[in-house]
Formats: structure tokens, C-alpha cells, sequence
DNA sequence: ACAATACTATTTATAATACAAATAAAAACA
DNA sequence: TGTTTTTATTTGTATTATAAATAGTATTGT
């Protein structure tokens, strides 16, 4: 278990939560009892007991007298968790799970561009500039493009004043985190994609709600596209 | 503390949880002690920082030594842990709790329609399907009209073949049954609306996924327009 | 007077032990 | 064979003790 600046129970939650999304103990009944941990890890019931409380209530497993430990099914983890998704991106995503979140992405982003527009206060606008000036300095190798077009995602998702889409920064970057690595770029973002960016700031910045949506539709259907092309393909 | 059949641990989550959504730390600083908590609900230091735990888990407290407990900020709650919706709606949701339901709805739901036309399996169909019969007889006065209408949402939801679109089943159910507590109708679900319900299934059957969409997009917008119109006057 | 440092008191973090409660599996029984 | 009882295993709760972290206070040196 890495050493750490964060207590015990946290690490052991960080640990078994890693293991359990990379499917170390999907054989069903592998994943040990308490005891087995505290063997295992060397320490403490109390610590153990309290870490797995923590992946029980993020949905992860399910923890009975005499039943022991068990991992539930997907259908009841916690997946818009932050530390759920932070695990996602350890396991080596595939395709496949790209294509999921492209597809909520496509639900996402344009209907919160649409709320920004309507609702943005003047701070929560210069976020979002600030997150374009710097992609535009990144084009110029100044700044680091991908962080910044993360940071540009965020903050239209902070300016829809609607808690419900502020919450979902979380899954959205690490949609972009799994994009990224899949593209596989270690270029920057292009001045094509710099440039469909400033086009959706501008309809949000003069409360062209439909526009700002239509505009942010457009590449979350063309990326959606080529993943599912891709996925096709594959099939065959 | 209500008696249940649940364990100690649990009882406590699920009381501080409800609290807390009611607002009732708001002080900042009125989160009782570990000690203060054991003393009040008569439980030992060991139940309740499981339940701390749990609830640190869910985002909406933090723990610190010589700190105490704290309720955290809105935007650290996961909102959309079914616990914690749960509690959203034991704590008397405001109309602009249910326009923030509202507006994910608008972007949710009509896109899950979409996924369903494409993807949705004949046992997937058939669930939709069973749902809308449901309903159908309830407006003879033989079921419950509304927990048919929660069933048709989520079953289309789980038709979309997405692990995220499923895991918003949760939020679905609480968005719609806060949308009914404020329509407050002991009535049962119109001719019309049924109707409406019938037109997404038959789009989704046919594959026809941007008539689905649309489809479900359209009530979604009237539902919408009728609720920040009511705000906007509230506000004069 | 001020800044840096050391101290202290409070609160959570961890450990260890003991026993209670739940329950799956095995044994006894009708 | 089907039902009931027993048993063994695992988690649930309580208690006590000590360690670690840290906000607030006091001290010290300049």
C-alpha cells in the first residue's frame, strides 16, 4: 500500500477501490473478509471497518454477517462518485467505456451551453474566457492545451447555476481525461478546435441559448461518430 | 431515533443524512463532535464514525482532527447518490429545486430515448412496454398512474445500454416525484400524456431515434416553460 | 511591538479486546 | 424426503487506551 500524506482508512479506500474497478475481484467470491485485510494490509479492524463503510456507500460492495464482502454489480456503483471516476481512469478504460461517456457528454455539454447562456453571471463569463485565452496561449506552446480545454468544459458547466450540472465537472473531465489518452495526442488542441471553442463562448456571451447548444452539439456528434466508426469496425 | 430493521450504523446515516438536507447544520459550525453524537443518540464512538465515515464518503460532511465535523459546501455533495436524493426529497424541495431537476431532465431524458431507439434489447422493449400497459390501466383506476409513469422513465433509461443513462434511474424517480408533489394532483396521468408516452415507445420500437428524441424532448420543454414561467412571476 | 517558536488542549485516528447478532451451512430429526 | 435445530463463521457494537494532527495560546527573542 503507498505511503502517503492521507490516513489509513483513505489509503486502504483508495487501494481496494483501484483493485475492485480493474477487476481484481470479479471472480464473485474473492474479495477477502475483514480479517483477511487486516492480515493483508496489517492494521487495524477499526481502520479497515471504516474504509469499508466509505466503498459501501460509494455502492462498490456489500457487507453482511456471515455473507462476508462482496462486490455489487455495476448497475449499483456510484459511477458520477469523483473518486469512482478517478478509479475508472486507473483501470486502462476501453473504447467502449469512451463511447459511454461521449454519449452523456452529448446530453451534457450543449443543454448546459444553452443554461449558460440564459444564467451565466459576469464572473462565471470569465472563466470561461480565461480557459480560452489560455488554449490560445497553448496553441503557441505557452500553457497546456489539454488542461486548459478541461478548464474551458468546467466552467460552462459552472455557469448553468444548476448544482446538478455544477456536480457533473467531475465526470466530464474525466471523459476528456479518457478522450485524451485515446487520441493519443501529444499535440495541442488545433486552432480548428480553438476556433469551434470561441464560437460557443460568443453565443453564450450574448445569450444565444439555442445557438450555443447547436454549436456544442456539433463536436460532441462528430467525436461520437468516429468512436462509434471505430467500434463498428471492430466488430466485424 | 426511529427504530428499524436496518443496524445502528445505518439508522445514524440516515438521520444525520436527512438533517443535514434540511438544513438543520447550517450554522456552519452547528455539526455536532464524534462524543456529542454518541452522547445524544446513546451509541458507541464505533457506530457512529462508521457513519461519519459514510457520510464523508457522500460528500456532504469532512472530519478533521482537532476541526471537528463541518458540513461541506453544496458542491461537494454527491447529488446524485441515491441516499442523498432520498433526502432531497424528505427535505421539501423548493420550484427551484425542481427547475434544477427539470433542466437535467430536458437533457437527459430525450438523448436516453435516442440510445434506447438504437441500442434497446426485445427484453428492454418489452419492459417499456409492460410500463406503458400500466399506465394505460391505471387510467381505468386499476394501478398506481404514477409509479407507472416513474416505471416507464427508468425502463427507458435502462434500455439505453449505457451504464451511466442507468445509474440516473435514481435521479429520474426522485425529479419526477418531486414534479408530482408540486402538481399535486391525486388524479391520475391524463389521456394526453399517456398518449405522449405511447408516441416515444413506438419511435424507440421502430429504431426511429431523433423522432424518439424529439418526442421526449417536447414534453419535457412545456414541463419546463410552465415551471420557470411560475418562478418568474414569483420573482415579481 | 512584532515575528517566530514552543506549548497545550481538543478532536479525530488507530489499535486491541470482548461480546452480541445475523446467517449460511451442516446436522439432526420427523 | 422435507423440516427443524444446531453450529460455525462473519460482521455489528461496545469499551478502553493511546497516538497523531492541529487550532489556539503562550513564550521567547529581537
Amino acid at each position: 500500500m503507498q505511503s502517503s500524506h492521507r490516513n489509513l482508512t483513505q489509503q486502504l479506500v483508495h487501494e481496494l477501490g483501484t483493485n475492485i474497478l480493474a477487476g481484481k475481484y470479479s471472480a464473485d467470491d474473492a474479495m477477502p473478509s475483514e480479517a483477511d485485510i487486516c492480515d493483508q494490509y496489517g492494521i487495524s479492524r477499526t481502520a479497515t471497518r471504516e474504509a469499508i463503510k466509505m466503498l459501501t456507500a460509494k455502492g462498490l460492495i456489500s457487507s453482511r454477517p456471515r455473507q462476508g464482502i462482496k462486490v455489487l454489480a455495476l448497475k449499483h456503483w456510484n459511477l458520477f462518485d469523483s473518486d469512482v471516476l478517478s478509479w475508472i481512469l486507473t483501470g486502462k478504460p476501453d473504447l467502449k467505456m469512451l463511447r459511454y461517456f461521449l454519449q452523456l457528454r452529448l446530453a451534457i455539454e450543449p443543454e448546459a451551453a444553452y443554461l449558460a447562456a440564459q444564467y451565466a453571471s459576469p464572473e462565471a463569463l470569465k472563466e470561461i474566457e480565461s480557459a480560452l485565452a489560455r488554449m490560445q496561449q497553448a496553441t503557441n506552446g505557452y500553457d497546456d492545451s489539454h488542461e486548459a480545454d478541461i478548464e474551458f468544459h468546467k466552467s460552462i458547466l459552472r455557469a448553468s447555476n444548476n448544482p446538478f450540472y455544477q456536480q457533473l465537472q467531475v465526470f466530464i473531465e474525466t471523459a476528456l481525461k479518457v478522450n485524451i489518452r485515446f487520441t493519443n495526442r501529444m499535440k495541442a488542441v488545433t486552432e480548428d478546435e480553438y476556433q469551434a471553442h470561441v464560437t460557443i463562448f460568443e453565443h453564450i456571451k450574448n445569450h444565444r441559448a439555442q445557438a450555443a447548444s447547436d454549436a456544442a452539439l456539433i463536436t460532441q456528434k462528430a467525436t461520437l461518430a468516429i468512436v462509434d466508426d471505430k467500434l463498428n469496425k471492430l466488430k466485424k
